[in-house]
DNA sequence: GACCAGGCCGAGC
DNA sequence: GCTCGGCATGGT
């Protein structure tokens, strides 16, 4: 919930956090190992909660990836256990187109702000037809700035076609990552962001200015490599893995782990 | 009061 | 094809 994957949960306390999931709003309580969740209507089922924090992968072989060289073992020993949220995609192109150039509490202060004055009872983020009928200067208003023109012509050509993003879904990868690049305000390290977090396409390997720094400093002896260099290379050593891998060395590397 | 933030876009070579 | 400014705004 803290790792930079989704903007729309509030840390209450240790371990308990409010958000919404399938859009209803849910508390969530993890104490000792044990998470429940809790909601005014239908809570989600303990199948979903499995479902949604992907608690049914297998991440041996991540964990031999990544404790099986000196250089990453740091991020494994702090953060064993983390996983990849298995998020909506609408809410991943959202979150993400919101993220360019952008720090991660703002964002979450702009998400708080679009779900309380565009979305529903529940307080949930609104659908793709809700920001396409805002008008832009209340986007600015809610602190989007030169981003909310992106958002809110993405909202309309979503809103209009429903189904390209299922369609995406089915498509593969370099497919997938074009028509992801064709909305507006979606470019390389979006798109990659949006593969891997809305699409559990683990592939992927989004390289921000974080990921760029860890990258150069951990694997090309600090010297200056494109982000293209480090998606190849990430590709190479870790494949399948390479998402998984790419969120903990991004948080290991926010938190100051490595 | 700089500098930075999970970058993208359009213009000009 | 590539580089380079411009872009809104709040946190630090």
């Amino acid at each position: 919930m803290d790792s930079g994957q989704v903007f729309g949960f509030r840390r209450l306390g240790r371990g308990r956090y409010e958000g919404s999931i399938d859009g209803r709003p849910v508390h969530l309580e993890h104490v000792r190992g044990s998470l429940t969740a809790a909601a005014n209507g239908a809570a989600p089922s303990a199948r979903r909660l499995r479902e949604y924090f992907d608690l049914d992968r297998d991440l041996g072989p991540l964990y031999e990836f990544l404790g099986s060289d000196g250089r990453t073992r740091p991020a494994l020993r702090a953060y064993r256990g983390l996983r990849l949220i298995r998020q909506d995609a609408w809410e991943s192109v959202a979150g993400f187109i919101l993220s360019a150039n952008n720090n991660i509490k703002r964002i979450r202060s702009i998400w708080a702000g679009l779900s309380r004055y565009l979305g529903g009872d529940g307080l949930e983020f609104p659908s793709p037809a809700r920001i396409a009928a805002a008008h832009e200067r209340a986007l600015r208003q809610l602190g989007l700035g030169y981003r909310a023109p992106y958002l809110q012509r993405t909202a309309c050509f979503l809103s209009r076609n429903d189904a390209y993003l299922s369609e995406i879904r089915k498509a593969p990868l370099e497919e997938a990552r074009t028509r992801v690049m064709a909305l507006p305000g979606i470019g390389p390290k979006v798109a990659d962001c949006v593969l891997l977090y809305g699409f559990q396409r683990y592939e992927a390997f989004p390289v921000d200015v974080w990921i760029l720094r860890v990258m150069r400093s951990l694997f090309f002896k600090g010297r200056r490599a494109t982000p293209e260099k480090v998606r190849e290379l990430a590709a190479r050593k870790w494949g399948r893995w390479a998402g998984y891998v790419q969120q903990y060395l991004f948080h290991a590397s926010r938190t100051g782990v490595i």
